[in-house]
DNA sequence: GTCTATAACCTGATAGAC
DNA sequence: GTCTATCAGGTTATAGAC
């Protein structure tokens, strides 16, 4: 029998993902957990700190992956500058479905949280984020020599946005497509977002070299 | 004066990108319109209807404006296929800040109903979406004929991911950048955004040719 | 640690006078 | 069209028995 504090955290991962923060009371949840109503407040002092306690579970994990992964690849290329796609694949992988062992829902809680109002962002997740930053900021730059810093930055930024929205956007996709391609193929939309990225990040810098 | 029903789409706009939908109230609506709180309900029918009127309200002229635009890309091309970047400017710029006039807040609440729970997506923005598919889908194709039909709509959607993370997103950027770059500086994020996403479009293919 | 019961409050929606 | 007053129901959080 799985503990309680555990169940909870189950049950809300997954009825947050599905009917958003705001919409899913703890009642909901508790009675998905078939716990009492007042062990949430006894294992978590509030909902807010359950929800931050349920990003804290598999934010520290899937980091850990993509830093070992980045890790394999820089071993691999032996001194020399990473290959793009290789340092993309180390930083998408981890958070797309099965690309982490363990991790059901939480990629459309993550996807959604960007742009989450109420700060959840700079509370949860922006603390964990150090090394993840410095770590791949080094390693796309070594690998990117033609850009400036700034550019890496804005190029970073939109490779989230592709990855936050493959994450959770709901069948819009499956919409454009008219049903042609769909969002829950997880190997296409791996494949096709590191193709996408990675010519994104290549492109020519907009700033003119002396 | 501006009527009742204007002030209460301009309250709610600015409110509900502030903090939400479900975190702002119909009182605090009211409240900041100055109208009465029954108001909503008589001119509107309930807090749902008052959402959808409120995309309604912004996405018809914004669309407008992408149309007018793609027609004067594929005029100056002459009967050729268009540049990429012309293509992707004029899908971007009329909905970042400043690019359609009179909008203000709506940018951002674009930006997270992609990822929004509650179906708002498939009931407010799909149906007015059909012109815009048709036309860009067509132009993408026309300029990218080394790409499959699956592909375009995969980078496309990636495109979408970029552009909505632009608009929603709250401090990432200033965070990974540690200040940096400001995602609030609208021409750098046109000039980077587009930058970036031809870049992806134009990446090779997945699907070897024969 | 787990339960019941309840406090204290806020919500969207509406009835009915003006 | 606009107002007041209120309904009916939901919410989080907690006090206190076991």
């Amino acid at each position: 029998m799985i503990d309680t504090k555990t169940r909870i955290l189950d049950a809300a991962e997954r009825l947050f993902a599905e009917h958003g923060f705001d919409a899913t009371s703890l009642r909901a949840i508790t009675k998905e957990a078939k716990v009492n109503l007042a062990s949430v407040n006894y294992h978590f002092q509030s909902k807010d700190a359950l929800i931050e306690a349920l990003f804290v579970r598999r934010i520290s994990p899937l980091n850990d992956e993509r830093i070992r992964m980045l890790n394999e690849v820089e071993r691999r290329a032996a001194g020399a500058a990473a290959p793009i796609e290789e340092l993309v694949d180390a930083f998408v992988r981890p958070v797309l479905p099965g690309g982490a062992p363990g991790h059901h829902s939480i990629g459309i809680l993550l996807g959604r949280m960007y742009a989450a109002p109420g700060g959840l962002l700079a509370r949860v997740i922006a603390p964990q984020m150090d090394a993840i930053r410095e770590r791949f900021g080094r390693a796309f730059r070594r690998s990117l020599p033609g850009l400036e810093a700034e550019e890496i930055f804005w190029r970073i930024h939109f490779t989230i946005g592709a990855l936050a929205h493959t994450l959770a956007s709901r069948g819009l996709l499956e919409f454009i497509s008219r049903g042609m391609c769909s969002a829950a193929d997880a190997d296409q939309a791996r494949t096709q977002l590191i193709r996408f990225v990675t010519g994104g990040l290549r492109a020519p810098s907009l700033v003119e070299k002396p």
